[in-house]
DNA sequence: CCCTGCTCGTAACGTTTGTTACAGGGGCTT
DNA sequence: AAGCCCCTGTAACAAACGTTACGAGCAGGG
């Protein structure tokens, strides 16, 4: 029964014979690795549910696999997940055949950029983070949040996030000229986020400038090399963002928002609670 | 709250009624923890006969352990096992608290931003991703990019890059109803590329369907559950989104963008850098 | 336009599985 | 030393499961 040679690994056989699949098949495919190897372990009427496909086409999908019958391929599956005791990418480190470049340039970019998570995460202050925390938390200043060519996506990630548990939250999007505009509205009890990484822009240099003359709180969320505005700035957290790329990865970056809005939610629970139920209701409404 | 706070783990479960157990049952619990999960999601038969007891003895070791059946048993195992990505950190018990203190919060935090990563890159089938930069490379068909209410800045993300490197990339912003004017425009040779996850959208649903009836290349970056968007998709890109937090993490996705931004770029490296000086001169005269 | 191929879901089948009643057996109490 | 009780495995039951035959639906080719 358990033969001992080696096949290689369910999730790579999946994604060798993907082309092979027929459309519902390479459904429960995509299902099986996305929630992998759990999805394999249901039952085959619960995998067909959450793979929105009959029950007959998961067993013709672990048919093609090779497996002679749906216990054997959870057998299998079990085999690999006990012996497995690593992290899952340095699971695979090298995947040899049927699987060209691509899976290589994925493998150095993901630890690419998980280096610069950790790296991030482990050099950002504690102190500097619950400071930052403690003004997003303050709900009487209001938070202006800006970013510059790239990092702008991330200011509206943050400010979508923020308005929800939080009011007083504004988005400086759109030109730089608009900006000066909004700035006249920005006074001493003010909070103003500003990203900025390498190729650092000089629109948001002037515009922190002038948001602190007015006597608001800058903070600066820059890369490891620091941003010319850290001159201005109350508080500063730096990210990794160097990636094998012809661009800079914002990924680092991105961890350190979304915890910032973690920690805030956090820290307003009692009250941001009632505000996200509330634009629940708006949005089941609207 | 934060979605751990369910009952405890079933590991420690066993391990705190260790000592009401029988002699038998013991045995039954000690080889749960040898071989963690993996003995409780086999059979009742196949698990009694690696504890060396029988299978009703096995029944009653998971009556005692408060669940009214098996199947609830495994349901419990394949969900806890799906959560957390099982080796790393399952050993400590009380993350409940780690909100309080900042660097623990951090800690936890980035930890489950890095599995994520890890796991999204490495369950990534490289053919679909391989597929996928083949067809942002398509230089002559045209990118309609659209996104969710937190995704949307990851669909700006991605524009704000790929508009560098080649022509024809359309970001659809704003509000909904806007984007229908621009549906007109979607025909044969375009490629809609949606971001969706949970919570899924309806507009972006009917936009998905309506892009694919006009004869468009539908792609779907989405969450390891996978939006019914799926359905209309010619591809799909599956990250892990789950964080210790009220919210959801899109750092995976990010990342993943990234490496679709970083690829398409190698491949249309002669074209590309041409586009990319141009861009810079531009910006050094404005 | 009809035909042929393949794909996919419905429904019924047979098997395995989880479950439970029951009786034998070992250890502690009296 | 005998009796009682709590375990524990054997065996029969019922439920759920995996499996398979069949036909509808659809796209490509003649």
């Amino acid at each position: 029964m358990t033969g001992t040679l080696d096949s290689p690994s369910i999730a790579e056989r999946v994604r060798a014979s993907m082309a092979r699949f027929t459309t519902t098949e390479r459904k429960a495919a995509h299902v099986l690795l996305a929630a992998y190897p759990v999805a394999g372990l249901e039952t085959v009427a619960e995998f067909a549910r959450r793979a929105d496909v009959s029950a007959p086409t998961i067993l013709r999908f672990v048919g093609r696999l090779g497996f002679a019958s749906y216990p054997d391929f959870q057998k299998q599956l079990r085999t690999e997940l006990d012996a497995q005791s690593k992290t899952p990418l340095a699971k695979t480190p090298e995947r040899s055949s049927a699987m060209r470049d691509g899976g290589a340039f994925l493998n150095t970019f993901a630890a690419a950029v998980l280096d610069n998570i950790s790296t991030t995460f482990a050099n950002l202050p504690a102190a500097e983070f619950e400071a930052v925390v403690g003004l997003l938390a303050a709900t009487r200043r209001r938070v202006f949040v800006v970013g510059g060519r790239f990092t702008d996506a991330l200011a509206q990630y943050l400010s979508a996030h923020l308005r929800i548990v939080r009011p007083g939250v504004v988005h400086f999007d759109g030109q730089a000229d608009n900006w000066r505009d909004q700035l006249l509205d920005v006074n001493r009890k003010d909070i103003l986020l500003v990203f900025d990484i390498r190729r650092y822009q000089e629109s948001l240099f002037s515009l922190a400038a002038k948001a602190e003359a007015r006597g608001a709180t800058v903070v600066l969320v820059t890369d490891q090399w620091l941003s010319p505005i850290a001159r201005h700035a109350a508080h500063v957290l730096a990210a990794r963002i160097a990636v094998p790329s012809n661009w800079d990865s914002s990924a680092a970056m991105l961890g350190l928002v979304e915890a910032l809005v973690a920690a805030t939610t956090d820290r307003l629970w009692d009250s941001a609670s009632d505000r996200i139920a509330a634009v629940e209701e708006l949005r089941r409404d609207g």
